[in-house]
DNA sequence: CAGAGGAGCCTTTTT
DNA sequence: GGCTCCTCTG
């Protein structure tokens, strides 16, 4: 297919910096991938000195794939795709020397932050959940504007803020004993060493000649300022973005880097890509309507010449059960009737929650699907335990680990011990397992616990040291032999089906871990410090054998879905309370939500279905939740209300204001 | 020290 | 309603 006008001024315009505002469905997927391709072929660059920065693994997997398809293999040889936290964990790799780290520093994800934040604060805090989840997003807001403590300190506004300006400080150290770091840092530091250090910085700009970002809304204030040092003088970039689909402010992003970028770069070229590829007419209409609800820097409207189809429906449920079934109803009737695979199915739901029944009712319909995103996996205990198992054998001075299996399988180590060593590492300042081996601490810990502990640390250090030698494999398979963790699952699991279940899921991780240490042809061979890393970035779903066969129907919250198309798409939980979430509505944030609603509406393709329910239990207690005013300031005419229960005309809305929603509820009651 | 049972929390979204 | 963490008991 050929590019369009502006697809291709984007493409070919490479003398400075360019911003791409690239509508859903605009093709910017293509304009990236044939950019990479014009770079390479015409222009002389070295695929190894260009890299593509997104924010999922999900889009970077996809973008790498869609390189592969217009590149060649050689051609495509060292192209840096990555997700941003990625970058920075290359960066920080190969300078760790200059930022202090040591080898196998650990990846703490937010619940080892939780925990440890928990524990320092426990005098001040003691326990107030508030305070501490305030207290997390106060120190990562500090991380995402490149604040460290000191200036925290002097910048604090009042009580709170210097409390826990100093509770950011004792962290910091806190971390620097564990060797480790957490996702923030992955940005910060990098951005940090390259502001303040020219040899690094020259370094890397030499490194990365030709930059590019996908979904640029999305960057946050230390992002933006990585961006720039990573550009440097030449500012050779190209920056992708739609600030109508900006839907993570409330992890730092900012969308007004994109008008911002005007004035850091007066010799910006500015792009507008309008026309949509996607979807059809009416799915078209339904989002250009929605979206226009919000007030925009940039005007754009998306234009089609796809043709108008089939309307976008609306279908009601009696629970969330029926919604459930109703739509595992709609797709399989659907697929009868037009012999399509379940791969071309997705449901978009608000809330990872959401994904339960419909789970449950795919299951029992035997129809395969596949769930992105969402840490199901990653919060299992099995799991759980296997990573910190593996952490420790990288990092044996990563507590939080240390403390998790300790005593899993049991090794006659309890609360007693643990606090009685604790209180002696703390005084030490040293972490758990160092503590373990000094001589001061059999003053405090004595007999059978001491014995049981060193015992725990001397094997720790004897798989360590396997790993460190080279053999990384047989010392993970040792590992997990060694401590029974099959006959511990059976023990501890409620039934032998369950301990099976558990078991499949410690082999899988067994699996990732072999596949990251070999490598493939497309991947290089990791080293154990850096495959721990990889599964605490969640970067490696789905390697090797690729079941996907196109039979399994998605299932994925509105937030992982951005970026991706599907051909029929169903969108649950049109209600008020959920989409808009009510957190929202009470902050006023409403916006934001009308965003998601319109990044899910841009996902479908062919046919877009809506569903809600009239009664919905939450938190135990039943409620009857009103449709989604996003469902009320769509088009009226391109809607199929199921039931023709269609809501007032647009005149009546207008005349009557607030009465249509009382009319629409009315009418539900029916 | 382990398992059972209860209190209390929860449902925003991700690297 | 269901999950996690905590406490009490054996």
């Amino acid at each position: 297919m050929k590019l369009n006008p502006a697809q291709d001024q984007a493409v070919h315009f490479i003398g400075g910096p360019c911003l791409v505002l690239a509508g859903a469905g605009s093709g910017k997927t293509r304009v990236i991938t044939n950019k990479i391709a014009y770079l390479v072929r015409k222009c002389d660059y070295k695929a190894r000195n260009i890299a593509a920065v997104t924010f999922t693994n999900k889009a970077a997997r996809e973008m790498k794939e869609r390189v592969l398809q217009t590149l060649s293999k050689s051609e495509a040889r060292g192209l840096m795709v990555s997700t941003f936290h990625s970058l920075g964990l290359d960066i920080i790799r190969r300078e760790h020397k200059t930022l202090n780290l040591k080898a196998g520093f650990t990846l703490f994800d937010d619940q080892d932050q939780l925990a440890l934040l928990k524990d320092l604060t426990e005098q001040e805090l003691d326990g107030d959940k508030e305070a501490l989840s305030r207290l997390v997003s106060t120190i990562s807001n500090w991380k995402n504007d490149l604040v460290l403590p000191t200036r925290a300190a002097r910048i604090a506004q009042d009580p709170e803020q210097v409390l826990f300006a100093e509770c950011y400080a004792r962290y910091q150290r806190q971390m620097k004993a564990y060797n480790a770091l957490d996702f923030d840092d992955l940005i910060l530091m990098p951005t940090l060493l390259l502001k303040t250090n020219d040899e690094v910085r020259q370094f890397w700009q030499n490194k990365i000649r030709y930059l590019l970002v996908d979904e640029y809304q999305d960057t946050n204030a230390s992002q933006y300022e990585l961006v720039k040092l990573i550009a440097g003088e030449r500012a050779r970039f190209t920056v992708v973005g739609d600030d109508d689909q900006s839907i993570y402010s409330w992890r730092g992003a900012r969308p007004q880097n994109l008008v911002l970028l005007k004035d850091d770069y007066p010799q910006l070229k500015v792009i507008m890509l309008e026309q949509n590829y996607r979807s059809r007419g009416q799915i078209l209409q339904c989002a250009n309507i929605l979206i226009a609800n919000n007030p925009h820097d940039f005007e754009k409207k998306l234009f089609s010449d796809m043709a108008y189809e089939a309307p976008v429906r609306v279908l009601f449920a009696k629970n969330e059960e029926h919604e459930a079934e109703r739509v595992v109803a709609e797709i399989m009737g659907h697929k009868f009737m037009n012999g399509a695979k379940f791969g071309q199915y997705a449901i978009l739901y608000r809330g990872n929650h959401q994904s339960r029944l419909l789970e449950k009712q795919l299951m029992t319909n035997r129809i395969p699907y596949k769930i992105s995103g969402g840490t199901s996996f990653f919060s299992r205990t099995e799991v759980k335990d296997m990573m910190a198992y593996l952490r420790l054998l990288v990092n044996p001075d990563d507590d939080n680990a240390f403390l998790r299996v300790v005593n899993t399988p049991r090794r006659e180590i309890g609360p007693t011990s643990l606090e009685k060593l604790g209180t002696y590492a703390n005084s030490r300042g040293k972490s758990l397992f160092a503590a373990s081996f000094e001589i001061g601490l059999e003053q405090t810990l004595d007999g059978r616990g001491l014995m049981a502990v060193r015992a725990f640390c001397n094997w720790l250090v004897r798989r360590g040291e396997e790993a460190a030698r080279g053999g990384a494999q047989d010392a993970v398979r040792d590992m997990i032999k060694d401590i029974n963790y099959e006959e511990w699952l059976y023990e501890s699991s409620p039934s032998p089906r369950a301990a099976e279940m558990r078991m499949q899921n410690v082999s899988t991780i067994f699996k990732w871990v072999s596949q990251m240490l070999e490598g493939s042809e497309l991947e290089d061979a990791m080293t154990l410090p850096e495959v721990v890393i990889r599964l605490t970035l969640r970067d490696m779903m789905e390697r090797g054998e690729d079941e996907d066969d196109g039979e399994q129907v998605q299932l994925m919250t509105l937030h992982s879905s951005k970026g991706l198309e599907f051909p029929y798409v169903f969108m649950v939980g049109m209600e008020e309370g959920l989409l808009p979430h009510q957190s929202s509505i009470d902050e006023d944030n409403i916006e934001e939500e009308r965003r998601l609603a319109y990044v899910g509406i841009t996902r479908a393709q062919q046919a877009l279905t809506f569903t809600l329910c009239r009664e919905r239990r939450q938190y135990g207690e039943q409620i009857r939740p009103e449709p989604s005013r996003f469902l009320l300031e769509l088009p009226q005419q391109e809607l199929d209300w199921e039931h023709n229960r269609k809501p007032p005309s647009e005149t009546e809305r207008m005349e009557k204001g607030q009465a249509s929603v009382a009319n629409l509820r009315a009418m539900f009651k029916k």
